[in-house]
DNA sequence: ACTGAGACTGTAACCGGTTACACCGCCGGT
DNA sequence: ACCGGCGGTGTAACCGGTTACAGTCTCAGT
């Protein structure tokens, strides 16, 4: 068993009190004994419980991640975003990510409880009372993408970045605009898909709902999306992928269709992760600070933890970033 | 303040010891009785505290990993890797970088004690015993990357990746190969300096001294390098670099000087980190499992923790991956 | 009717810290 | 000589759970 403060108060012949003293520097403590106690506790090498402490101060001084899963560099980012914030604040971070249903997101909810003083949660798919059902009162929760009315949140403005991105498209000419989109239950993909439409009405380009197919946010369904568009009657000139995974799959399908990108066909992504920049051709995307999202995410916490204050709602925005792969230079 | 088992268990007309049982299913409950509770539970928003049971059962159910830094493709695979082997045992991650020195390391070491079970630490340039000395004993730790005798790790067989590689340049014809380095603190730099130089030897290749320029792994000391290189009086004909990263900013500076790779120079990085495909033209590169690496580093602690058996050490091997620009075809 | 085995439940000690409160001794001020 | 204040220290209650142990009740077996 491990080596606790008895044990090291017995041995300095003092009390936990003072022991308990020295090493939160909580009181004063007389210097000989001070020395005594740091020098039988290194010589027994106690380390101090940070589960006991948590419990009697009330506070972890970490805060807990859910991402819904790990793959893809987006959520890397999300992570180095958060994990900057939270060194910066000399907090830590408890992570979790859930891949299944909302079981899963429970059961990960609820083992984070006592053990965080607050949560960042990116759940793109599950419905925020059933976090708070499953979290204790006063717990400061900041959802991370989803933009849930009257929840603390911080969001991106795909709406308007996708729009940006289709008006981008129309200028270079483009009138046949594909977009392979992220899937019904996800809200991300749902903003941008209303993003492309409204763009789509503004621009009058042809609205054609062959024009509109599903995919998933892998490299795969990206893929898979794009042969489906190959074998459309008419063709798309251009394709405006809900994320760059998929323009990246798109891309890939392309290729062995013998299609030059951005001649045949011009291509263009989301999110623009890092290897936007270095796959070729160069991936023209919708820039979004992912990891400002989850620096950002935390700070809300943080500050709630601390202040008390009530967590706010942010909007980040995006920026286009464009490359070579529609076709405008750069 | 948060709603406790005690308040749950006035509420319901019971003792604090029969709400435990039903929230582990840890002894017989009566029916009626256990329907009271869960439903009293639920409208009081009860959740149980997860910091109170691990002091009780002296188990958090979570690993601690340590990193050195988040920043590169490198360590989210890493994390990825952990995650993965973590939530298939049903446990969960801490996480926690360090960027400066020993003292910081101690410190996020400290925080992690008594709130894991186990920890993976990856801390290529710090000695093991500053790790043990302030850890708890019998707290299992497995080393990630790092080859200190005696002591539990998993790691990559960089000396033997680095000299295939090496190998591999010298029987596409190249006399002249210059090795970017990671840094002399840096234990899986060195071995991989040492895997190039046994190659050399070997095959009898150019030994010039000139050859070896220092990187510090990231890309812009790898352009740096490479310009390095540039000026030498007679110019490699290979460059092998200690990491991709390098490896890619080695590459922007060839193409930045007019030179074509493979034609001019060929390149290969080491690590065979995801973009290493996506860069024109494609890296060749030497692939560690950097996935794996965290998944048997988490296996290898929890084996530890749950049969209470030594933690050992593995060596992972290293495979060659040939792409484009070595000139090797591919 | 009596007994013993279970099923069910409660009491209280404990996990390893923190901290309010009390106590002691010593000092300077009046 | 007396008192208030303060540095230094100890005692014990508490944080929110778990669990050993003991007790009660019911019911089948004899």
């Amino acid at each position: 068993m491990a080596v606790t403060m008895r044990d090291v108060a017995r041995q300095a012949g003092v009390s936990v009190a003072t022991v308990s003293r020295v090493f939160n520097e909580s009181g004063p403590v007389g210097e000989r004994t001070r020395q005594r106690i740091l020098q039988t506790a290194g010589a027994l090498r106690y380390v101090p419980n940070g589960t006991a402490r948590s419990l009697t101060t009330n506070t972890t001084e970490t805060v807990g991640v859910l991402l819904p899963n790990l793959y893809g560099e987006f959520y890397s980012e999300v992570i180095r975003g958060v994990e900057g914030a939270v060194r910066a604040r000399r907090y830590h971070t408890l992570l979790s990510s859930v891949h299944d249903g909302p079981e899963e997101l429970v059961a990960a909810l609820r083992t984070l409880v006592g053990r965080v003083d607050g949560l960042v949660v990116m759940s793109p798919d599950i419905a925020a009372d059933v976090i708070e059902a499953n979290l204790p009162e006063g717990l400061p929760v900041v959802l991370l993408g989803a933009a849930v009315p009257g929840h603390a949140a911080v969001t991106i403005d795909n709406e308007a970045g996708a729009a940006e991105m289709t008006a981008h498209l129309a200028g270079l000419g483009h009138r046949r605009i594909a977009h392979v989109a992220g899937g019904a239950g996800n809200a991300d993909a749902q903003a941008r898909l209303a993003g492309y439409r409204r763009a789509v009405a503004e621009a009058g380009l042809d609205a054609d709902p062959a024009l509109v197919v599903d995919g998933d946010f892998t490299e795969s369904s990206g893929w898979a999306a794009a042969h489906a568009l190959l074998e459309l009657g008419e063709r798309p000139t251009a394709v405006f992928a809900a994320n760059d995974s998929m323009a990246i799959g798109a891309l890939r399908a392309f290729r062995e269709a013998g299609l030059d990108v951005p001649a045949d066909v011009a291509l263009a992504g989301f999110d623009d992760i890092p290897v936007a920049e270095y796959v070729t051709p160069a991936l023209t995307s919708v820039h979004v600070p992912i990891h400002e999202l989850g620096a950002r995410a935390v700070e809300t916490v943080l500050d709630a933890v601390l202040d008390g204050s009530d967590a706010r709602f942010t909007t980040l925005p995006t920026r286009l970033v464009v490359r070579e792969s529609c076709g405008a230079g750069g």
